[in-house]
DNA sequence: CCATAGTGTGCAATCGATTGCAAAAGTCTT
DNA sequence: AAGACTTTTGCAATCGATTGCACACTATGG
């Protein structure tokens, strides 16, 4: 039980320690953990138990230093610094758990970090300086040059996002195109026509959902009205308030397509509160399909992205960037969950 | 734009490089970057543009090695590998944000681990090899003692979870007992009295509930029922088995204190389902109190944990063992927060 | 013109590991 | 018993940084 005297020379064992307590040199003890055939069976049993007895475990700094190697992956989820609000939104929690395993079970440790969104360069400060072989951005946010420039300093990066054009990054993300058009479809097939938008165009993922949104009205034949949309960030008060404004004005509409289940449900509750009822006035589409949306009130009609190969994508693009493979933008595939805020039936 | 020849020269830069462009020896860059008084005004400036120019940043892996410091933090998410189902409860991943957020604040990194939660031991190889400084572990489990083994082994370590008797190890968590307390408190003031507890006690926060909950029950002179206890783990699907199992048979019950919001959930759900009225028949109370809880059908009546500041306490906390301190545990007080589902009045 | 002090820079050791090469010990031939 | 070979081990250089100490150079005073 107890230890060294003053419980203060805790210093962390070495191999120098194991070598001098085997009788042997460091090399010896480094190729009997490694398991050279260079050393004696014998003696490398004798090492690698008094190793194991110790609890030693090696430096890996000193280790990656020596073998040049480094099995960390930088995952970087950006955050808004002007209202010093971090982003909260239970997607982007749950994708980082996603590729928290995704690297486990890969043999790689992650290092999440936040950076300030208006300055994603910074994020590459965790490449050059050695601490990451790699980094996984989550989201593009209004910074797709940032990225660009990124990815021309050859820096290994893979982006959940949307593809885009001129784009020099690796970027996995769902179908947003078709997420939209799936979610507005199924709001015109009710016969709803006035349909609103709620998220801001100005990020690429929620741009490439708008375009679905108005390629699903033109095939319906429907006149996109700009006051239908509603550029609200990913940030329930602000979004809050311009639903409540929206209920408030003398814009009718009858559905509503959101780009996260959370805005979704905040929409809902503007709706009801304006005294107007979900899904009987106005029908509600969200995004992502997270937890919520299936015990929300009403449970709630959503597109469904999935999270767990996405982080599974992520991570095998990022290890094919590394190998010097040219990994490709994957777009993956989602689908519309009906529930009850926007129902099948006419 | 063009960058060194084919492309495949891109070696990362370092402080060698620097030296032979600048045409001085790499002390004097090494001084330059770092302010050394040592080293002429003129020479810093110009070292230190060219660094800046050439985008260089320093390695700090042998940073870290030369000066024996580091400044990663390791914060553990257990799962469990018995079931291969990783831990998706909504909590947990908002305590790892709230954990990152504290972190980036004061500086330090964090890298993040899944370990199997049979072998909690494995977390210390984190520290051992100079990868952390000090490790954070969501969650006990059912591993006091393999945590404890750490903390004797002098790993700085810190736990979210209750205070346990013969606890060597610092936890910060939430006021357990005080939860089930006001929950179960809450249901009894309104005239309940048969309370179905929802948590597996072999985790020792569950534990400390489960006492709130008899202490509560004791205080109304309500007779516990061991048939009220369901002993579910964290996990969903097979919540839901237990729940209906017991609404299918005849053990009778009007509430529901559950250590989870999504357990919550399932039993608002069960007894739904069984053709009884939440909160009529039965109310119900959660623990967390999570996003999906405001948004939730009914909305959940719910205990409050202060995600954010138990981020920031447990990193504080870890940082004063490293500063070499004694960390006394430390207990957040938590609220009730009532909703719908267990309404006041009457 | 030389001793002395004060600046600015470089050499070389160091952090904790790995590994090519050389040397020691042991085995086998002739 | 000496040479040839094999097996096992250790020395020393190396990864990319930091820093104590010595050295070179300039300025000042005697």
């Amino acid at each position: 039980m107890a230890d060294a005297a003053p419980a203060a020379a805790n210093k962390r064992l070495q191999m120098a320690d194991i070598a001098r307590l085997a009788g042997v040199s460091v090399s010896t003890v480094s190729r009997a953990l490694n398991g050279s055939p260079l050393i004696n069976d014998e003696t490398r049993s004798r090492i690698a138990e008094l190793a194991r007895s110790l609890n030693y475990s090696i430096n890996l700094g000193a280790q990656n230093l020596r073998l040049q190697k480094n099995q960390t992956v930088a995952v970087v989820v950006p955050y808004d610094a002007q209202s010093r609000q971090h982003i909260s939104d239970p997607f982007f929690l749950s994708i980082v758990g996603a590729i928290a395993d995704a690297l486990t079970d890969r043999g790689y440790d992650m290092l999440l970090s936040r950076v300030d969104a208006e300055r994603l360069d910074t994020a590459a400060a965790l490449y050059d300086s050695g601490k990451a072989i790699g980094i996984v951005v989550i989201g593009q946010w209004r910074h797709h040059d940032q990225l660009n420039a990124l990815a021309a300093r050859k820096v290994p990066l893979v982006v959940w996002g949307g593809q885009l054009p001129q784009q020099l990054y690796c970027s996995v993300g769902g179908d947003n195109v078709g997420g939209g058009l799936q979610a507005t479809r199924h709001l015109l097939q009710q016969g709803r026509k006035r349909i609103v938008f709620l998220g801001d165009a100005a990020l690429p993922e929620v741009q490439l959902r708008r375009a679905g949104y108005l390629q699903a009205l033109r095939e319906a034949a429907v006149a996109p009205d700009p006051k239908l949309e509603l550029p609200v960030p990913f940030e329930i008060i602000a979004a809050r308030a311009a639903l409540d404004r929206l209920c408030a004005g003398r814009t009718r509409f009858d559905g509503v397509v959101a780009c996260s289940d959370l805005l979704a449900l905040q929409a809902v509750q503007a709706v009801r509160a304006a005294g107007r009822q979900v899904p009987g006035d106005v029908a509600v589409v969200g995004y992502d399909d997270m937890p919520v949306a299936t015990y929300s009130d009403p449970p709630l009609t959503t597109v469904h992205q999935p999270v767990a190969v996405a982080g599974a994508e992520l991570v095998d693009a990022l290890l094919a960037l590394l190998r010097g493979e040219r990994a490709a933008p994957r777009m993956l595939p989602v689908h519309l969950v009906v529930r009850e805020s926007a129902p099948a039936g006419a």
